[in-house]
DNA sequence: ATCCAGGCAGATG
DNA sequence: CATCTGCATGGA
């Protein structure tokens, strides 16, 4: 195990990144947060004014966090004299994570109509059930164990309805180069999930942003539909998408996230935020 | 208890 | 093209 520190600025906060909805596999420390990828763990303690990153590979919790993008950048061109800016400082430290695309494509398979909490329950149990036993904690699981599993597994586990995708899915994979789905354009990968059963467009879209580092795509679900309700009073959610994408162009992922963990927060804090 | 959740597939106007 | 319905489950 090695460790590595983290200068803390003020466009990266572990706990804005990990709770902002694009992760399920975390959680609470008595310093901080752990969080899983894959079979890798990463144990993040605060330190006042550095973070201590405790892992099996730092090297890959280190692109894992994407420190390279210049996230201060980013803020400065989208923000506006409205919601944008109020939602980045709100979530000014979130960062999106490059997670593994096969990991994300069953997570977000699960996490459709759906409670967060529930999410990560049933990933959790996915793993447990399926995933190597690292001493502590359960890897994410090979394809071949996926999709072995049978429909009953996850259906055992408490997917629901989804369990037919999940099954459906693994088995479809299995013989498939997913890593050679990163050398397509956005339109064509987009193209190629939403083949896929259980995948339609929102789903497709959060692949293509926490899996794919597509940050040109606007993921649009229930949230994000109340803040812009009021302003495309009769657009659909996929409609709403592609206005959104062609008016942040190649940062319309971030302000989607940003928005995103903004509206969700507020409404569990009851916070009477002015959204529209 | 009733509603709803990071929606989707399939059926029907 | 758009709109409607059923879906499994459990947290609030």
């Amino acid at each position: 195990m090695k460790s590595i520190e983290i200068a803390k600025t003020p466009t990266f906060n572990v706990e804005q990144t990990l709770e902002c909805g694009q992760v399920f596999r975390y959680g609470k420390t008595e310093r901080g947060y752990v969080v899983f990828s894959l079979d890798h763990y990463a144990d993040i303690s605060d330190c006042g004014d550095s973070y201590i990153l405790e892992s099996d590979d730092t090297e890959y919790f280190s692109n894992y966090f994407d420190f390279d993008t210049d996230y201060g950048f980013i803020q400065q061109k989208v923000q506006d004299k409205g919601m944008v800016s109020a939602a980045i400082e709100f979530g000014r430290g979130i960062h999106i994570l490059k997670q593994n695309p096969v990991e994300v494509i069953f997570s977000f398979l699960v996490s459709q109509n759906n409670h967060i909490p529930r999410i990560k329950g049933i990933i959790e149990r996915i793993c447990q059930g399926l995933g190597e036993d690292k001493g502590g904690y359960f890897a994410f699981p090979s394809l071949d164990k996926l999709a072995g599993a049978g429909e009953r597994f996850f259906a055992d586990i408490g997917a629901g309805y989804r369990a037919a995708y999940l099954d459906r899915t693994a088995k479809f994979l299995l013989d498939v180069q997913v890593e050679e789905w990163g050398k397509l354009d956005t339109e064509n990968l987009r193209r190629q999930l939403l083949s896929l059963h259980g995948i339609g467009r929102k789903v497709a879209d959060c692949i293509l942003l926490f899996g794919f580092s597509r940050c040109d795509v606007f993921p649009v679900d229930t949230w994000i539909q109340k803040i812009y309700q009021c302003e495309y009073p009769n657009a659909t959610a996929d409609k709403m998408s592609e206005l959104l994408e062609r008016r942040y162009g190649c940062y319309a992922g971030f302000v989607q996230q940003w928005l995103y963990y903004f509206k969700r927060e507020s409404e569990r804090r009851h916070l009477n935020a002015v959204l529209c």
